[in-house]
DNA sequence: CCGCAAATTGGGAATGTTCCCAATATGGGA
DNA sequence: TCCCATATTGGGAACATTCCCAATTTGCGG
């Protein structure tokens, strides 16, 4: 399929102009005469003129794109930070290119090289579960493109991040289950090359520290969010001799899939075993029964990431002001406790 | 923030090569000896070279992209959708652009834009509720831009579709009611813009016929998916004089919503009325009570058009198939019914 | 050692646009 | 009517790459 484009020198000739003339109409420069620019406007709408922005780009070296890499599409969490990222950045004239890494490290890799070839002028990045060498994400430092990381970071790149406070969150998870009479609490926690499992985590162990409740590292899982190992561990947790009164999952899908198998033991929810979980996912509220979790305000993550990143892109020197932005949650108890 | 690129010159300068030499070693052409290639790769790698696909799109007028626009991200529908679209065409060689409407025309016209702009090779498109004039779309069959339709299709547009059969999916499921004993069965109908609400509301219509149920104008609401407005429409069907047994939803948000004000309400699903939806989402198995609902190969859908669109791209000439792929539907019986 | 074909490399146009600088046109005051 | 300032327009380089055609080098048989 060869097509033929519209071009500015095909209204030129049209219109017996020169291509400047015509690239300064259209660009609503001052200094041409309204009949022309009246005139060009005219043709270009007539002839469903598209500016080739290939070509403008080449040439003022910016795209006025942003690439967004996340992880994955299954819980509401990305779509949802795409949605107030898109916001913030269609407001300020950029589009962006969203690719997803399916929590594969490959995939990961090739997507940078992707955002790269097409001349993004920034990225918003969420790592995979997966990621531990950080090289693909480091050239962008390299080149100069700038990079904001959220939800899910990279500690060891000196670059914008946006995230909430999951230790206080789940800190504030645990004391709750604490305070309303349970005693025996299991944390399953996610892998140990997020952060964000690690400051969850550090949540959980604070709120027992405080109560004085000693850590039973029996009650402590940590997993790679294969959300099919839910129920291995799960049931080892109900196997235990002196099983626990509730779980504290690190993220929605995991306590939901966690309900599902306790149940699924002849077990009530919360009788027998209160659960929480972390983001308060779409869907939460819906499920039976609806999940007490720590909410995040994901739409603003989103904002505040591609707001960091297109203050960066317009600064005119690189200096990376690596401010970390930390976003509170919210404890929003509902019946599964 | 300005930057400079690693360029072919900068490589050719360094290794005494002409930048035509060192396009060829780097693109695997054959004339070009075998030491002078492992230099090329070997420098462009230590310099972290990578090509500009903005210049080379240019030339070869293709981009190697494809855009997909649809009208929001709150369901997985199309979430799941993308990625099934994004994993055939990353196979291809193809990245994606994509671009949420929220539902809005002007949007939809606005990313329209953007993708001619960006010179991709191909869209995927969904429409909005609100789109009723098509101008927008047309511009790229009248480029030679080949567009391919998923879910939310346009009749008066000669170009390949896929959907799944509404008609067939609405009549079981509201069969299956008919036949478990339900008498009154309501339809709260998607706004009459879009074809999809009217094949359900057509197979709603044919399966009473079938029983000979009379249809009651009175129990068949036609909504504009606004979500908020299911509260208007559930409690009026409740306080009819003689209020319905069963509903079924054109989709499963509506269908989760109606549930709420129906409980809302003091009355139980599915004993006092049966609550039906479309598309199986990802929460319905997971509410209370989990929801009858007939399901749909999202991902299958995103796959696809993917090859549809990939397929036209590649093709020659432009003969626009208007195929329609109708994919199966199944019902999926739980407890709300 | 020469000639010629094959292998390898170089040069330059072309892609569609912007932007700088120069060229031309316009108009008002002397 | 002429001049000069201002308004308007034109010409060409530049962006990074591909690709065609031409130039140069290489190697082998005689």
């Amino acid at each position: 399929m060869k097509r033929h484009q519209v071009t500015i020198i095909d209204i030129a000739k049209e219109l017996n102009l020169s291509k400047s003339t015509v690239s300064r109409a259209l660009t609503g420069h001052k200094s041409v005469k309204p009949e022309t620019r009246q005139a060009v406007l005219e043709l270009a709408e007539k002839l469903d003129y598209q500016r080739n922005m290939l070509a403008i780009s080449l040439i003022t070296n910016k795209t006025n794109t942003i690439g967004i890499i996340v992880p994955e599409f299954k819980s509401s969490y990305f779509p949802t930070a795409i949605i107030g990222a898109q916001e913030v950045a269609s407001k300020a004239g950029y589009s962006t290119v969203i690719c997803q890494s399916d929590e594969s490290y490959e995939t990961e890799v090739a997507n940078t090289r992707v955002m790269l070839a097409n001349q993004v002028d920034g990225i918003l990045v969420s790592i995979t579960k997966e990621t531990r060498n950080y090289d693909h994400l480091k050239i962008f430092q390299r080149k100069g493109i700038p990079i904001v990381f959220f939800n899910r970071v990279c500690d060891e790149m000196e670059v914008p991040k946006v995230i909430v406070d999951d230790y206080d969150g789940a800190y504030r998870a645990v004391n709750y289950l604490i305070e309303s009479g349970r005693k025996r609490i299991a944390h399953l926690a996610g892998p140990s090359s997020l952060k964000i499992s690690e400051r969850r985590m550090n949540g959980y162990k604070a709120a027992l520290r405080k109560h004085n409740v000693p850590l039973d590292e029996e009650l402590l899982i940590s997993y790679d969010l294969n959300i099919e190992k839910v129920k291995i561990y799960v049931t080892h947790l109900l196997n235990l001799d002196n099983r626990p009164d509730a779980i504290f999952a690190v993220n929605d899908p995991t306590a939901i899939e966690t309900i599902q198998v306790i149940r699924k033991r002849g077990l009530r929810v919360p009788e027998d075993i209160a659960v929480v979980g972390f983001s308060n996912d779409f869907v939460s509220g819906l499920i039976d029964p609806p999940l007490t979790t720590v909410s995040q305000p994901v739409k603003e993550i989103g904002r505040t990431a591609a707001q960091l990143l297109i203050e960066q892109i317009s600064r005119e020197v690189a200096d990376w002001k690596s401010v970390t932005k930390i976003l509170k949650t919210e404890l929003i108890v509902r019946k599964s406790t």
